[in-house]
DNA sequence: CTGAAAGCGCTAACAT
DNA sequence: ATGTTAGCGCTTTCAG
């Protein structure tokens, strides 16, 4: 608990050498290479180091190596649970392997994210780029300059973590069909956003060989707010169910019916997409899509390890961390947001 | 958006004097002093600096300096969305002064937070500690070796910001007594959370003038997860309304009541703390405690730069941000989780 | 196995 | 106004 300040009293490596009467490279070996000093030596060493609450500066270290033990994670929007998991899970994981994590939130902007990525270069010795907003173009020249893992976002040579959603479109499609629902919109989120495409697109392959109607909406913010608009583009239009490009949306979407009386999911039905913190407490709770987002960060920041490693020289990695492109099912949680399609009978009771 | 790598072609202040015909001194001055150099040479300067994509080591400049441009910020839970405002509002603030801000989530853990903050030393210049766990002693030595301010907790020597919920609990009161409520919990939160304790004997000192009857259950943890324990005490009680260390366990309470059949507010109020992303579409949207986090994180910030100048030798501050103790105001939110006493007639006659 | 010494990139005296 | 030079704390050859 005593860390010491950077300005006077700062315990340096030759406080530590004088104190054991050896020189600054013996205490230096001692302390990051154990092994090529003789043991007793190096207990005394460590010994002394503790007492004196000597703590290697980083800046010192960096300068030589030019490793900085320190990670990036570049979010766009930090207000949006779904990347809570992410931020912990990665954080936990670079703490185990000696690491400290920049957390940035880029306003989902691109150009906010392209300028951090540039002034960070020197600050990290690697980023994990979430959601990320800019061109492939941009992220794949990015990649070659610094070591970079994705998270959703599919690029040749850039090493990603795919959460599948796309994939289990499918099964959002064939939940609410099973409901009698034949005409149904899709929610989208920011035009910039590869997620939203990739959703949309498997959307619609799945709808060909299934007998609905399918139309996407937007694009829409991926907040809350940005439910009312949403909702209201859906009343506009015969659907009975919509999917919604993410949870957050999905809640503003739940809002705005019930403000305008259309009952969910008796007239509507409402799904998301995250499983974010709220969705299974808001009203009605949501239909979603649940991700094992931890498990997505502790991989992306794995493998960042690994890409870290290989460019200074270390060993090459073999196991999971060399995999390149790791994808991640996603599975249907299904609460009350979704149910039977109305029938044509009753008309729905828009106030 | 061509930051330069560690390793090899990275481009130095040398590559820049070599290529302008000047000293690196000079080149130093022309970026960060300007003033100091001629206008003409400066413009050149720093159009080869540019051209060259040179951007100065973080790492050689603070060795230098023994600056960073650094900040951390420690906070409990990131799990817990009543730090999304402050976290975004720190980060907006640390990055136009130059900074760029690790985000430490400490795992409610005062050896976590204890451990980070020794390490984190030689990293940044200063640190912000949002409900720390540390004890008073702690936290006064800590300050002492290295820039701190604290958000919600009040130490002699500890700059801070306090978010003042104590004061509001009369108003919690006041509301509950008002809608006939005569008996009533608080839940309270971790024993290490000052804020906790701060509100329970806020409350127990308002509850003095008044006519109720005040009991303290707990200590619960701050999570959705643990409302289902402290509902259940509180239905062992003859308690009409609970008040709630925070949102998380009020949102907790809400579930579980609902499981349990427990009709809100009809059979029992609840009240929550700190108006966090959902208090407002729970069910039913939750009464709270609304407080402005974004100043609160603007002001954190400030006040830590301002200290952090104070120790470099920067000229003293004098304006707001050379107070070193703030407190912010909360309102009252009233929804729908409080409402009238289940008991006889109501008083006030409320319906 | 250990010591001596040379820098990493930059800034800040100190010269000019 | 600009050039020269000496380190910041550490790791890493290179000697012993």
């Amino acid at each position: 608990m005593s860390a010491a300040p950077h300005g006077e009293g700062r315990v340096t490596i030759a406080d530590v050498a004088k104190s054991a009467g050896v020189a600054t490279s013996t205490v230096s070996r001692a302390l990051s290479r154990p092994g090529r000093v003789s043991e007793p030596l190096r207990q005394k060493i460590v010994a002394i180091a503790n007492e004196l609450g000597y703590y290697p500066s980083p800046q010192a270290r960096s300068l030589k190596s030019g490793r900085t033990h320190n990670v990036a994670l570049l979010i766009p929007d930090i207000t949006n649970p779904f990347f809570f998991g992410l931020v912990r899970a990665t954080q936990a994981q670079a703490r185990a392997r000696g690491y400290l994590q920049f957390v940035v939130n880029t306003e989902e902007s691109a150009g906010v994210e392209a300028a951090y990525l540039a002034e960070l270069g020197k600050s990290v010795d690697g980023v994990i780029l979430a959601a990320s907003r800019l061109s492939d173009d941009e992220l794949a020249s990015a990649s070659r300059t610094l070591p970079i893992v994705t998270i959703n976002r599919d690029i040749p040579n850039v090493p990603s973590v795919i959460i599948d959603t796309p994939a289990a479109m499918v099964q959002a499609l064939d939940h609410l069909v099973s409901l009698g629902h034949t005409s149904i919109a899709y929610l989208s989120g920011p035009e910039s956003s590869w997620s939203s495409r990739k959703r949309w697109s498997a959307l619609q392959q799945a709808a060909r060989t299934r007998a609905v109607h399918l139309r996407d909406l937007g694009p829409f913010a991926p907040t809350v707010q940005a439910g009312a608009a949403a909702a209201d583009s859906t009343l506009a239009t015969e659907t009975t169910a919509c999917i919604c490009f993410n949870d957050l949306l999905a809640i503003g979407v739940l809002q705005r019916l019930g403000e305008r009386g259309v009952r969910v999911p008796q007239d509507m039905s409402v799904m998301g997409c995250d499983d974010i913190f709220g969705a299974d407490f808001c009203n009605p709770p949501l239909t979603t899509f649940s991700a094992p987002l931890d498990q997505a960060g502790r991989l992306a920041t794995d493998m960042l390890m690994s890409l870290v490693q290989d460019r200074w020289g270390g060993r090459l990695a073999g196991g999971v961390e060399g995999r390149r492109h790791e994808r991640l099912s996603t599975y249907l949680t299904i609460r009350d947001s979704t149910g039977p399609a109305p029938s044509a009978a009753n008309a729905r009771g828009v106030a």
